[in-house]
DNA sequence: GTCTATACGCCGATAGAC
DNA sequence: GTCTATCGGCGTATAGAC
């Protein structure tokens, strides 16, 4: 028998993974409960039963960040190469689960979505302390700047997931950028 | 009488001009045909005669969007404080036209808009291939990125227009930060 | 827990009056 | 040139069978 903690069906983190996956791969509009409900393998009705309605599919999918991303400030906070470097190299688009539930919540965010630019507004406050207790205040914004800009041009490519090629390549320089802004 | 040339009634304007606050106020979901014209102060079919579908309208915003950005990049490429510094100014959201249709065309090409983000794409070479005639090319993306991230604050603040206050403040340091790089 | 069937509103677009 | 009326389609959500 499973424990009393043993909650969360598949079919539940199946739906919010073809979610995220299509928030990222075509947009926010191509996002609809149907589609969801198809990619994840359910019928819409299924899939209105672990989620009564789209707000509580964003609401977890925000749940979903927040988690990932309490545990990455924690790993940039003691990253031996520096807050600035690693917060730079893990701009680049990986498709980690934090990379794409980032950019899912973007797309919620892009179309005025309330809660979601709150958060997102959040996640940039605790990014910039962390910067600023490693290159100082002033060059904080810069870098922060900098690291976004890479998730932006990603997105524009058209969509990230193809992995624009030469952006790898670009890290080094960002890198190296970051270490004259130091001080 | 007005010559041949005088064209483009005043409701083609004023619709077009209601298209992109909408998409920049409250994102592509809420640029709807019927909220368009009512801002326009037009109905729905009245709008329909100036542009025959949604997509001629896109495509008229994007025509202003390469106009715009044709003479930005002349006034780049001269500019007396470098290309560089002028990148990254005229990055913060000032309500300019041009930073109007960017962002406009910003959210059609976040839903994925093919045609748009082949458009955002060839801007970003642009100001690249300026960029790196004047701080080198290893250092153009790290400026370019700044720019860039400034454009994806500003969005996520809740949406632009709300000129989050500080970000005027931060600009010296993103300058003075170009110059660092520059070499 | 998962499905089918269905209600209902909104969106894009057409037809045709004025 | 601008309007009203209307259609087909899709997107969200509900009801209820299995």
């Amino acid at each position: 028998m499973m424990g009393a903690m043993a909650r969360k069906p598949v079919a539940r983190e199946a739906v919010l993974d073809a979610f995220e996956s299509l928030l990222i791969a075509e947009g926010e509009r191509a996002a609809t409960l149907d589609a969801v409900a198809r990619l994840a393998g359910v019928s819409k009705g299924g899939l209105l039963y672990h989620f009564p309605n789209k707000e509580a599919m964003i609401a977890v999918l925000l749940e979903r960040l927040d988690r990932l991303l309490a545990e990455d400030l924690d790993a940039m906070a003691a990253a031996p190469e520096g807050a600035a470097a690693y917060f730079i190299r893990s701009s680049v688009w990986a498709d980690t689960p934090l990379d794409r539930v980032f950019v899912a919540a973007t797309r919620l965010a892009e179309v005025a979505h309330a809660e979601t630019q709150r958060r997102m507004a959040g996640v940039q406050e605790s990014w910039l302390a962390l910067l600023a207790a490693d290159v100082g205040p002033t060059m904080a914004k810069p870098v922060l700047y900098m690291g976004d800009g890479l998730y932006f041009n990603a997105m524009l490519a058209r969509g990230p997931g193809e992995t624009t090629v030469g952006l790898a390549g670009d890290v080094e320089a960002l890198v190296a950028a970051v270490e004259r802004l130091r001080g």
